[in-house]
DNA sequence: CGGGAACAGTCAGTGCGCTGACTATTCCCC
DNA sequence: GGGGAATAGTCAGCGCACTGACTGTTCCCG
């Protein structure tokens, strides 16, 4: 019987919050677009021109995750997508009129569905939670790259 | 021009949380074993026989995905699934000798994990955003059921 | 007792997210 | 200039997670 509170465990408790963000996010925000796909335009709404790359790195995923948002955003018509003729191993990327409307519809929502999911807390404590974090994840993103391994045997 | 901060957006910060905790799972926890089989597993343990459905509730995972984790984890042997004779509908679920081996194995691991992937925190701090998340996932969850929906046009 | 609602589980479809292996291009240094 | 390292992107494979439609079982009420 050496069963464990998974409510102490940092790991479940993000689970559950993102699942809480999804649930809200689909019915408060949209269906069709997603969290991360918003992240996508909102980055190239900030920068565009940007390569497939340095997009994931700003929202922060993968090159073969960004590589499929980036395609299904592709095939919705929301940004374009061209070789750079300085450097022909990128793509520079690009928000269609569509794509920059989408967006800016977006931006409106997702700002209220914030509120609703914090409501339950204080503005204090908002902002508590979000500075814990973002320490945490900057943390860890830290432990990525040096050489010498994680696994304490 | 109207791009946003994404790191107000808690959706975004539990994402990369999220991130966060997968990569330290795999490299100090297991590679085989997710943190979600981890949780069934864990749930078993303390409530043996339990059906699909309520280790998916207690989980927090849908009937689909748990149906999914619960057949990788047979097939691998960790657990047994019967059919309630009670109840034509359910199955019944317990762990083999292996399953509650590999649990112990991982629990050590998974608290060796916590400590490493909350150490930028100190003690309250980390309790505070347990805490924190809890609610808002709580609040969150809160909401699926009510009739009424929550687009606000 | 009979029939419809409720319930457990499955299946198909979509999308995120990762790793590891591969291709193509460019960069850099000898 | 030529060749190997680095870099950008693709592809295959695995696993999580959700919705919505479907099957089969049980429950409950008239």
């Amino acid at each position: 019987m050496a069963a464990v509170d998974l409510t102490s465990h940092p790991g479940h408790l993000a689970r559950r919050l993102q699942q809480a963000h999804h649930l809200l996010w689909n019915t408060m925000v949209s269906e069709e677009i997603t969290s991360s796909q918003f992240a996508v335009l909102n980055t190239l709404v900030a920068e565009p021109g940007l390569d497939q790359r340095t997009v994931g790195e700003r929202v922060g995923l993968d090159r073969s995750t960004i590589a499929e948002v980036i395609s299904r955003l592709g095939r919705r018509g929301l940004l374009d997508k061209v070789r750079d003729p300085r450097d022909g191993r990128r793509f520079l990327l690009r928000l269609t009129d569509d794509g920059v409307r989408t967006h800016r519809r977006l931006t409106v929502r997702t700002a209220r569905m914030n509120q609703v999911f914090l409501a339950p807390l204080s503005a204090e404590e908002q902002a508590q939670l979000l500075g814990l974090i973002q320490r945490v994840a900057d943390a860890a993103e830290g432990l990525r790259d040096p050489a010498e391994p994680l696994i304490t045997r």
